[in-house]
RNA sequence: GCCGGCGUAGCUCAGGGGUAGAGCAACUGAUUCGUAAUCAGUAGGCCGGGGGUUCGACUCCCCCCGCCGGCUCCA
């Protein structure tokens, strides 16, 4: 370190450098040098990398970068500082909280609280507005660097016990803590200068959460809340989220008739009306012949199976608290299937298989039914009884780059053809796992190497991997950002030794076949539930449910509605027909708001010219056409399906 | 499963110990109309279910069911 009175240089950009006298804090510098090009108010800054706070003191030679909210390190540390600020209010209000942990996250941050009453959302309010007379009071966050054993003592006094738990796991000797005010937290840091900073803030909810994320701790209370550099960008947040939950999959389910979950039949357990179910079908006719094309051969399995291949399968020993009690069934217990890999690979075993013949492909849109806790079903999102898209592939090691490749492939012609954002992961070896060294790298190096030559951004998912094997988890995003998850490919170690499942090589010896479970849309019911939020209920023309809807001005048309109607329905194009005595402009209303692609209207002068005025719901002009174009122009955008 | 909130007509929602309300939808009638709401009328409710407090409960209390937001767990 340098004496006080010595220069030492910052290197602000490439271009810029300057002096300064050892000691300075960064925001007198910055106050300085960078105010007139940063309209951006500056949060923290980062020194060789490294993010710290603005009212450090630089004693050595480094470069420094403002942050400002713009970046994720600036939000972040926005936010975070909010939670303090939100930490203190409660403990303002409720001397007795108990605070745990308050990090940023996505959008917003939260903290946990252990209280012995529930926080009411009339508390929130009292907190938020407590929040802004701190904020008013514009209190330093000052940074404390103490000894483990003062930082304990100071949380002894205190009564948080969850700070000396976490200080009992930090192995460091010194450990820092934030203060504004009468408000000490354990914390890494960096945080804005002083309360005064945050502008915008608003209390979001109120949940359980158990502390460390264990169900067998205490529940605490978890409030949530967001914070903005400006008023103007937290509306916009809150009207971001009023927009999400228009689109959210079970309000469009009911509005457009799509499908519904009876009380008296059971949660989890998805009723598909005929509109949804049209869309599902337009999906699994697609889906089938492109499997077809493939390479894949359809199969079907039963819904239940004794007991007997649930103890092969190890089901009844790693699954069970997933499976619904089994019946009686001639004295055997059998048990409703969770998944469709026995039955496919029973029929792989029906006779001996040649190295000639792999891989083999066999796919399912396998209905299977899993305990879920009540408390995790959501819409469509997360169910009881659902449809796979399943399939399972039988090769030899050396065949399975190449399949992993090919399912990718299919798994990005499907997402593309929906026009689906998602993302990757790869789920390596987890601690609990079966099998060798050598194959989980062979299998891993697979997975990896697909998704590089296919150029799909990954992240790694460490330890992710069931215990049989590595996989590539595709996770769709919902209206709200949520990730849930779809497409799945795992390779699989684990049944082939416990079935048994050979193959006979060119050596004229049995070999143990490499399995892969791969899904390429997940089940029916989520990937239709995302892809409703996706579109927001607007079906591209190929999906939707009435493509087309004929309307007529008045009764003397009905009769060459009909026909038109006909006309539409021979070519297989789902024509719907409103003949209501209404007001045209009624019945296009209602085709409005159902989302119908095409509307087809028709008066005296269509009549008289053999055709039909189209409305379009996107661009509301009109063309009038023969209703052979009409058919001829939907037929090529059904076909192409376009989104 | 756990924590919190919610449950009133088909839908969206008001009401708050003393006879249950609106809009839309439905139904009936009139209107025969040119691209997002024609007019009038009618009907519709075990106020999620059960128990309790009370002279009286949709309203207050308890239990159960379901839904919503999280946590934990998953296609």
């Amino acid at each position: 370190m340098k004496a006080e009175t010595d220069k030492i240089k910052i290197k602000l950009s490439d271009e810029k450098q300057i002096e300064c006298v050892a000691g300075t804090i960064i925001k007198d510098l910055i106050d300085h040098q960078l105010t007139k090009n940063n309209l951006q108010e500056i949060i923290a800054a980062k020194l060789d990398g490294d993010l710290v706070d603005l009212s450090r003191p630089l004693f050595t030679n480094t470069s420094l970068e403002p942050v400002t909210f713009d970046s994720a390190e600036g939000k972040k540390i926005y936010r975070h500082s909010t939670s303090h600020v939100m930490a203190q209010a409660v403990k303002d209000l409720f001397p007795a909280a108990k605070i745990a942990i308050g990090p940023a996250i996505e959008d917003g941050f939260y903290y946990d609280f252990d209280l012995d009453r529930p926080f009411t959302p009339q508390d929130l309010e009292r907190i938020e507005e407590r929040m802004k007379e701190i904020i008013q009071q514009d209190l330093p966050f000052q940074r404390l660097e103490l000894s483990k054993e003062q930082a304990q003592k100071i949380f002894q006094e205190r009564r948080e016990d969850y700070k000396l738990e976490l200080l009992k796991d930090i192995e460091e000797d010194t450990v820092s803590l934030y203060q504004q005010g009468n408000f000490i937290d354990l914390c890494r840091g960096p945080h804005v200068l002083s309360s005064g900073k945050l502008r915008a803030i608003k209390l979001l909810n109120v949940a359980g959460a158990y502390w460390r994320g264990d169900e067998k701790n205490k529940m605490l209370q978890r409030i949530y809340g967001t914070a903005f550099a400006t008023p103007e960008a937290l509306t916009e947040y809150l009207k971001r989220l009023e927009e999400a939950k228009e689109r959210d999959h079970r309000a469009l389910g009911r509005q457009l008739d799509l499908f519904s979950v009876q009380e008296e039949i059971g949660p989890g357990l998805i009723h598909w009306h005929p509109k949804g179910a049209i869309i599902r079908m337009t999906i699994e006719e697609f889906w089938k012949k492109e499997h077809l094309k493939r390479g894949y051969q359809l199969v079907y399995t039963p819904h239940i199976a004794s007991r007997k291949i649930y103890e092969i399968s190890g089901h009844l020993e790693t699954y069970q608290e997933y499976m619904y009690s089994p019946m009686d069934i001639d004295g055997v217990p059998y048990w409703v299937k969770p998944m469709n890999c026995p039955g496919h690979i029973k029929i792989y075993q029906t006779k001996l298989r040649s190295y000639r013949e792999l891989p083999i492909r066999y796919a399912e849109l396998g209905t299977v039914y899993r305990y879920e806790r009540s408390g995790v079903l959501h819409g469509m999102l997360r169910v009881r009884g659902f449809t796979q898209d399943d399939s399972h592939i039988f090769c030899h090691p050396e065949q399975l780059p190449a399949e992993i490749l090919q399912v990718l492939d299919l798994v990005d012609f499907m997402m593309s053809t929906f026009g689906f954002d998602y993302h990757a992961y790869l789920a390596t070896r987890p601690e609990k796992s079966i099998g060798g060294e050598e194959a989980w790298a062979k299998a891993t190096t697979a997975l990896r190497e697909a998704l590089s030559k296919r150029e799909i951004d990954y992240k790694i998912d460490p330890g992710g991997g069931v215990f049989y094997g590595p996989k590539i988890d595709i996770k769709l995003l919902d209206a709200l950002g949520r990730e849930w998850q779809g497409p799945t490919i795992q390779v699989d170690f684990n049944l082939p030794e416990r079935f048994d499942i050979n193959y006979v090589g060119p050596d004229g010896n049995r070999h143990r076949v490499v399995m892969i479970h791969r899904t390429v849309l997940g089940s029916m019911e989520r990937f239709i539930g995302t892809l409703i939020e996706h579109y927001a209920g607007v079906f591209p023309l190929w999906l939707a449910p009435v493509q087309v809807l004929v309307l007529t001005i008045t009764e003397r048309h009905i009769e060459y509605g009909e026909r038109v109607l006909q006309d539409l329905r021979n070519n297989d194009i789902r024509a719907e027909a409103d003949f209501r005595n209404e007001l045209i402009g009624y019945k296009i209303r209602e085709g409005q708001l159902a989302k119908t692609p095409y509307m087809a209207v028709i008066g005296d002068r269509e009549i008289a010219n053999g055709t039909v005025s189209v409305r379009t719901r996107k661009k509301k002009e009109l063309t009038t056409l023969r209703v052979e174009d009409l058919i001829s122009k939907m037929k090529k955008e059904i076909a192409d399906k376009i989104i």
